[in-house]
DNA sequence: GAATCATATAAGTGTATGCTTATATATCCT
DNA sequence: AGGATATATAAGCATACACTTATATGATTC
């Protein structure tokens, strides 16, 4: 749940890539490991970091576990990125566009 | 310069106090040292693993180092985010607050 | 109820990480 | 030039991390 916790889910590239197919929608371990050359273990001990990062959640049906994106993670994030906005691009418009989208 | 470096950088608690204390004014590795119980040489490569994670930029004055806060990190940092901006959270409210400030 | 399927946990291993002390390099001062 | 100051680099070490294989747990199907 930590800043470090997040950061240290994210940084490894196959939670990352983990974490960017369940964008597109939830699915099950299976599904999921699907496209990566590692072992069924491996890719358990990947989602039980992202879900303790906060990054995804899990839900039990049947034999299966269905994961999809926690937005708590995102939000974190995000706060914690909201703290340098001095520093966010110059690009506004793009940031106004996206609003316009949202309000939409 | 990749998103797992970028994330890397700031997995580790000290790197990210490291950046938070550039993000009110550049300083110098000696001043930013201060605080920090840790070697001269722990907090110099720390500031090597945010600087080649484009987190931070520096410049020699003299025998001195310059650190200031890089905002190709932030920016990018941001672009990862704006991925996923289906899941950034609900308050709009807060984000147009801020876009307005930085109209002013 | 036994075999199968989906997932998690345990234990082990090589490599990466975050430190340390010792030393190098470059600049400033007298 | 010689000593002090600011920073970086080298080498070493303990711990963390990303895997692996083997095994456990629990739900389905025959």
């Amino acid at each position: 749940m930590s800043d470090t916790e997040l950061f240290k889910a994210l940084a490894d590239p196959t939670r990352r890539a983990v974490f960017e197919r369940l964008a597109d929608g939830e699915m099950n371990a299976t599904a999921l490991r699907q496209g990566f050359a590692m072992s069924q273990p491996a890719i358990s001990q990947h989602l039980a970091i992202l879900r303790s990062a906060g990054l995804i959640a899990e839900q039990k049906l049947g034999r299966n576990v269905m994961y999809r994106i926690n937005p708590d993670g995102i939000a974190r994030m995000h706060q914690w990125l909201s703290r340098y906005h001095a520093f966010w691009p110059k690009r506004v418009d793009e940031l106004k566009r996206l609003l316009k989208e949202m309000d939409q």
